[in-house]
DNA sequence: ATATCGATTATCT
DNA sequence: GATAATCGATATG
């Protein structure tokens, strides 16, 4: 499911319009036998979307300051889920970069290397995309993200994802070394090339 | 480009 | 009471 991601279009829909970012980079999470996976201790409060059916937005706060998104990705019953890391922006720039704090004005000024460095900010790294698309634990946890009625949602435009690289996940101490992260080969919106 | 460090709070032990 | 699927600022090369 996380390399099946890449490279459809995140959305959400406001009162002033679709905000778009297409899936460039994910991170697979299991259940039992993954210890970095929010699931491995088992069924708590803040982790049971994961528990349940597939295709619902599972929404953690960490570090004291970021909100990092999810879809569960397994059966019910089976927990298992796929990690957003970084959406290339698609529509709606604005919008985002002002929610991540920016100037608007200097994001739409000129189209130099000052400006393209801003745009790779707005949306590469799990924190600054769900601040762009303004993704909470309060407002999102446990939206279907496969409804077209939903506010946030997973659509297929039909791209097609040319080349994938795979390594090992980002950040994590506990069972490192599995190959579970996966980013579109070449994309400047991946969060970070090295590991 | 790469490395280090502090911020800040929900969640679980 | 410790921890964490991160980010941005700062320093250094």
């Amino acid at each position: 499911m996380a390399r099946a991601l890449l490279g459809k279009l995140l959305i959400r829909k406001t009162p002033h319009g679709i905000l778009a970012g297409r899936i460039v980079e994910t991170e697979a999470y299991l259940g039992k036998g993954d210890a970095a996976a929010h699931a491995a201790a088992g069924r708590t409060a803040r982790n049971s979307v994961l528990f349940g059916p597939p295709g619902h937005a599972y929404v953690y706060f960490i570090y004291g300051n970021h909100h990092c998104l999810n879809v569960s990705c397994l059966p019910d019953g089976v927990p298992g889920g796929v990690l957003f890391r970084a959406l290339e922006p698609v529509s709606g720039i604005e919008q985002m970069a002002e929610a991540r704090g920016f100037e608007p004005q200097l994001v739409w000024g000129r189209a130099d290397l000052k400006q393209i460095s801003l745009l790779k900010k707005i949306s590469s790294g799990p924190g600054r995309l769900s601040e762009a698309l303004k993704v909470t634990r309060e407002r999102d946890n446990g939206k279907n993200m496969a409804s077209a009625r939903s506010d946030l949602q997973i659509v297929d435009d039909g791209y097609r994802v040319r080349r994938v690289i795979v390594t090992t996940r980002i950040g994590i101490v506990k069972s490192a070394g599995h190959l579970l992260r996966y980013f579109i080969a070449g994309n400047p919106f991946v969060s970070r090339r090295s590991l």
